[in-house]
DNA sequence: AACCCTACCGAAAGCGCTTTCGGAAGTCAA
DNA sequence: TTGACTTCCGAAAGCGCTTTCGGTAGGGTT
């Protein structure tokens, strides 16, 4: 007798067709729902699979198929991850997501002598991945540009300068910002600067862009050295901040890319001399846990990085799913956490 | 003519045969390094693939060899999330190792309303995974008993109370509380409090105990109230605090499970009116970057999460390399980073 | 010149599924 | 009772690889 098809990771289509004494090409179709199967045997053959917890080769399946049911994650470039809080929130919030209908979630990594196209192309032509999800993008993105040309599948969580012919979902960045500085502006502040990101990241660059357009309608002059772009975490903020500090007039208020740039300018303030909070106030971007716990608590904006995720999950089930690919653009906005870091400026404004 | 294998992700073997004139078992040979192959051909094989870019398809490969070249990676469970700062420096690690050696890295999420053990069972029951890497370990944690019990290979960063079976890879979290304790006993402190965490947690339940033992080793008492288990972040810290402060005589010293409560527990000490560092020191684990930025910076210890994950990147490989499984275990010791918030009691020891 | 080896390659089976196709029962109307 | 449909299931091909098994041609021996 022919040995039935024994897999080591559970029980094969054969051996389960052959205990229900049918056809492997009948049990398969009664599990996948074909309307040419008996409703009694396809209840039964849906009891068997419960009770042996069989599930089909996903290898199998996808050779038969043709269909890819992987969607690729390429995490950032090394050395941006401390600028990146929350991924496992949005990996988790994608891979829920995926898991609802049986999809799965490749993660991959950036080797030293490799970079991020390399690593898309061997997945996707090992047949490893169907379509890709990207995220922290560059203004100008080689990887969106390499989605588009293969055409791909793919969502991105942020935006590059041309994002009309792609999915993405994305915080209004700018919008953040130009109601940042219309906060501080409210408070009494006119003497606003910005501790900005590297302006080749587009989250980056839409805050900056918000900054200048809020600092533009709110006619509030951008005196030089104001707007400090590609500040790096730690020497690079206190570098910053210096110069900063030894503007006349200084600052009353500082908008800060991210929490963790806002949490090193708060160091610095105060390493010179001065109050956080009150000689100069500041706002940050992220919503970390510990800018709550600094003093002064920082006062913030966050967005939903789980939800995003599941959002994320759920266009690129939706590009799949729809014979004629929807592409589409969802822009949420952040949430603005009030704490103590941004308070009406001690001396009156200058105005 | 039949029509040859069109892969929609790329070119087949059966084209890159017809193209070199050869048949298609002898092309996998040649570029399977199979030695009945003669190098001229071997060569022109090899040519032949990197100009058309051929990948074999990974779906058809194991469907064929039977072997799964992809580990498994359960995110731990939504909530926990705060608490692993170094989740992507792990991933990163990991998806570099196993990319060396074309291996896959697929990372699952748990859904509201399944547990992790259902989650990898689908995984394995499907054949997507072949082995698992585990982290943010229990002390008694179901999913090494699901490992163990299902016989697949894997690998723990972390460990849990019995750990003798299995391979792990791990840091001294006991000896970093010694470590951590005795530091401040040098510093003249004999009154050392500790905020823990989840006991349920390995790492904190090693922490904790690392506490307890260097209490003990240097003749300290364990005064009532000066270890807090199952401190959380935020309020938790706050009460936790608010408790210690209250206590007669307090503690001029406080360990803190990692750098999160850490923080915390220095802005309840500014709250109360004393200044960390100086009143109370405190000390922290995990080395976050915003540790360094408050005032005053973090004294703290950390361990190499990049390099963890690359290490148990090659554990992994090696439990499949090798035909007598070799279980390995690994402990890393962490690195204190010294800054300013432990320092001298201003209050002489009692000693 | 007959022999045996070795080196090298082609043919074919098979991995575990899906899907198309055809045909055997069963159903209904005439 | 016959014919025309339905309903339902089995058979078989095929997805793109890997691997075993032969078999042929050439090189060495005696």
């Amino acid at each position: 007798m022919a040995t039935l098809g024994r897999r080591a990771d559970g029980m094969s289509l054969s051996q389960l067709a052959e205990h229900l004494g049918l056809a492997e090409g009948t049990v398969s179709r009664a599990l996948n729902n074909y309307p040419d199967i008996a409703a009694k045997t396809r209840e039964r053959v849906a009891n068997a699979a419960r009770e042996f917890g069989y599930r089909p080769s996903s290898a199998a399946r996808r050779l038969a198929r043709g269909v890819i049911e992987t969607v690729g994650f390429v995490l950032p470039a090394r050395g941006a991850h401390l600028s990146d809080p929350f991924l496992s929130e949005i990996l988790d919030g994608l891979a829920v997501e995926l898991a609802a209908h049986d999809w799965d979630l490749i993660v991959a990594a950036v080797p030293e002598d490799h970079d991020e196209i390399e690593v898309m192309d061997r997945l996707v032509k090992s047949g490893k991945v169907g379509s890709f999800v990207i995220t922290r993008t560059r203004r100008q993105d080689p990887r969106v540009a390499f989605l588009k040309s293969s055409n791909l599948p793919f969502v991105v969580h942020g935006r590059t300068d041309e994002h009309d012919d792609y999915s993405w979902l994305d915080v209004d960045n700018k919008k953040a910002f130009v109601d940042a500085v219309t906060y501080l502006h409210g408070l009494g502040h006119r003497r606003i600067a910005m501790l900005g990101g590297d302006t080749e990241m587009n989250f980056a660059w839409l805050r900056r862009a918000g900054y200048l357009q809020a600092m533009e309608d709110l006619g509030l002059e951008l005196a030089p050295g104001y707007l400090v772009d590609n500040v790096a975490d730690g020497a690079g903020v206190a570098n910053a901040m210096a110069g900063l500090l030894a503007l006349a007039p200084a600052p009353t208020g500082i908008v800060c890319v991210t929490d963790s740039v806002a949490i090193d300018a708060i160091a610095a303030i105060r390493r010179a001399g001065l109050t956080p909070g009150r000689e100069i106030s500041v706002t940050g971007y992220d919503g970390l846990a510990t800018g709550a716990a600094i003093d002064p608590p920082l006062t913030t904006m966050s967005q939903a990085s789980y939800e995003a995720g599941r959002e994320v999950g759920r266009m690129i089930l939706a590009l799949h799913n729809s014979t004629k690919p929807q592409i589409s653009h969802i822009l949420w906005e952040a949430k603005l956490t009030l704490r103590a870091s941004a308070n009406p400026p001690v001396t009156a404004p200058a105005n």
